[in-house]
DNA sequence: GAGGCCATGTAATGAGTTACATGATTAT
DNA sequence: ATAATCATGTAACTCATTACATGGCCTC
């Protein structure tokens, strides 16, 4: 069985295998946008997991640089278990995103702000689409393996945040048929 | 400054906002489906965190059952530190989502894996868009308070797996191009 | 009276964040 | 030289899950 919770060392196998990287390299893919739709980690995290993970023998150092920089790379065992672990069912554990737990909230709120919360959101959302678009672009012209993982979380961003438009939109729909 | 991560409080202010409710009624309501788009908790967590609130004040026992049940209200103090979280930015921490992390790490299939799971993935997303499409029909005719948060959860998800889908068809058509 | 659900709680463990800590290299 | 960034690490704390634990009430 696959412990699931154990998402981070996947997320660490899926890294390096579109490229080799260290601890701190790994964090600034985090940063690049899978932070924001999948799954975050603080160096503090990561430099641990990847000495258990070189310990279990599914990364290893492939290059030393300066600064006592390690760069590590997927074993081929490590290549298997992030494998299997792709091809299993998810776990369907709880999401915890709180910026759609403040959505499910609003109606602690008058309706005069719950009207502006959902209008502010709606633009809000068009605006990082937009962003998130060029985003797209641009990461893609740069035609790097390194970058796969974060082309993919950019482009579901557009998408999510279509999806975030159109809901605030249904429920402001909602909130007017309440108030006839 | 509103500490985030503190997340959990708001959660269930918010949810005793729309009606009283036990630990136990709680722990249900998250299981509704707020667990699935925002945020989970068990009540191993729930019944201490209810403790907490009570002893700051912000929410009160306005009822007592059998079994030992206590049932809970918010105070206006707890309405108030509700509204202000409500109305103040987002914290924008790291979402957690093992679903779509799964998603990101794609490229460490083969192309035909990766299209046999894209092409599963939208026909899921699609079969659960059905679901909860009838779900929030069967809500909102029941017409309850204690299921405003419910419904606006079940409808987000709705349009979430709308954009599942368009993303899986666009990384579909993606990787046929990187076939040619 | 047996089985299922209601109802609450605690302890142990694991996951994740914040803060503390250090030092090397590079660019200005 | 000095500031920014690269690069790694540990300790303390908080948050969250799993497992353990208990007992009442209701239906059959």
């Amino acid at each position: 069985m696959y412990d699931d919770a154990m998402a981070l060392r996947y997320a660490l196998l899926g890294l390096l295998n579109d490229a080799p990287a260290s601890g701190y390299e790994l964090t600034q893919r985090f940063a690049l946008g899978i932070d924001r739709y999948a799954w975050s980690a603080k160096h503090s995290q990561i430099y641990p997991e990847l000495r258990k993970l070189e310990g279990e023998g599914l990364i290893e150092v492939v290059g030393e640089g300066a600064r006592g920089k390690r760069s590590y790379g997927v074993t081929e065992a490590g290549r298997a278990r992030l494998r299997d672990w792709l091809l299993s069912e998810p776990s369907a554990k709880g999401t915890r995103n709180e910026f759609v737990l403040r959505l499910f909230l609003m109606s602690a709120l008058t309706n005069e702000e719950a009207v502006q919360l959902l209008t502010d959101l709606s633009k809000f959302a068009e605006a990082e689409q937009a962003e998130l678009t060029a985003k797209v672009a641009e990461l893609q012209a740069r035609d790097d393996a390194t970058l796969t993982a974060p082309v993919f979380a950019a482009q579901y961003g557009v998408h999510a945040y279509g999806a975030i438009r159109e809901w605030a939109n249904w429920v402001l729909t909602e909130l007017a048929k309440k108030r006839d």
